[in-house]
DNA sequence: TGATAATATCAACATCGTGTTGAAATAGCA
DNA sequence: TGCTATTTCAACACGATGTTGATATTATCA
């Protein structure tokens, strides 16, 4: 369990997850088959198979390699208030505005948004609320991390039009308001 | 554009839905094939291509029954503050529990969470709030629609362990707390 | 450098789902 | 009953899938 895959496969893989943004980037995902997937990835469809066994295995690895790449930004980050953080947060998203657009939209199950939402929770874990009750906090966390997460998607399809700071303070007032 | 379907069309129509929506119970939408949907709802596979174009389309048009039902029992539903009326809407999708579930953990696209959104919106339309700046409502309803659709599939996946009647005081409280 | 192992390519294959066709069977309605 | 709408049926070409065994390429290490 402990392989270290070599800068090859490493590589193939990585022209493999590449190609499947693109094609998210121009169509429907189920509408991608491994043969264009193969051939926009100029790598021949038996290595494919040496490596994923189907697209959504490809798209699961891009997710996990987003989400790991965020929770590496957030440790390496300082910040001293939660919305600094926030702020740091919807700036990592707007500059990597591609790949989140494209994983938050096509989230089936909503898989991406809780694996961001576990990624996250490092930053603002402390700030969160608890009402003694275990299911009555988690019902709370999933409404503040859904609101929030719906705002950002609303965020980008107006293009980013408001900036960064503006929404961090926005969605710290909504979420530090509500009662509970 | 006015044709009336015949009773045929219907009743074959109708068995396709429902056909889809025991598939999605058992696996994931995208490994549902037009041939195996045409086995299980007892249907020639010229006969599907007659209706619709693909398995997508009949999602599609059970997510427009389903909202169309949803409206129909809102329209029919007497209510005089809103808490009775998100207390009857969680009472109506924990009555009808299998559609809803499926249709939520399969929304690519947010699509059906959006067209709940338009049919709820009727129940409560006067309630929600305004800032004055267009483009912050639309934040704050995003928000507040998304993070209480996503209590409600936690609800969902609790198994509706607390009642109807706390959830929806529930939901009340926190969306009302919210300032803006 | 050269041997060796790992990785990628290639061609070929059977299999399956797709979408369409034209003709025949069946059901509903006047 | 007879007419019309609807469904069934068999057949077809097509393309994607997943697998195989052999071969070529590349990386690693002695």
């Amino acid at each position: 369990m402990e392989k270290i895959e070599s800068r090859r496969i490493r590589m193939t893989k990585a022209l493999i997850r590449t190609a499947l943004m693109e094609l998210m980037d121009e169509k429907n995902f189920e509408r991608i088959t491994i043969k264009e997937l193969c051939e926009r990835a100029d790598v021949n469809r038996t290595t494919f198979y040496l490596h994923y066994a189907d697209q959504r295995s490809v798209l699961n690895d891009v997710k996990e390699s987003v989400c790991a790449k965020t929770a590496a930004m957030i440790r390496e980050t300082n910040f001293s208030d939660p919305t600094e953080f926030v702020e740091q947060f919807l700036k990592y998203i707007k500059e990597n505005d591609r790949q989140f657009r494209i994983l938050l939209m096509n989230d089936e199950g909503d898989s991406f948004r809780f694996a961001l939402m576990d990624v996250t929770a490092r930053g603002i874990m402390q700030y969160l609320p608890s009402t003694g009750d275990p299911q009555k906090d988690r019902f709370l966390l999933a409404y503040m991390m859904a609101g929030s997460l719906s705002v950002i998607i609303e965020w980008m399809k107006t293009g980013y039009e408001r900036s960064a700071h503006e929404m961090a303070a926005f969605l710290f007032k909504i979420n530090r308001s509500i009662e509970w």
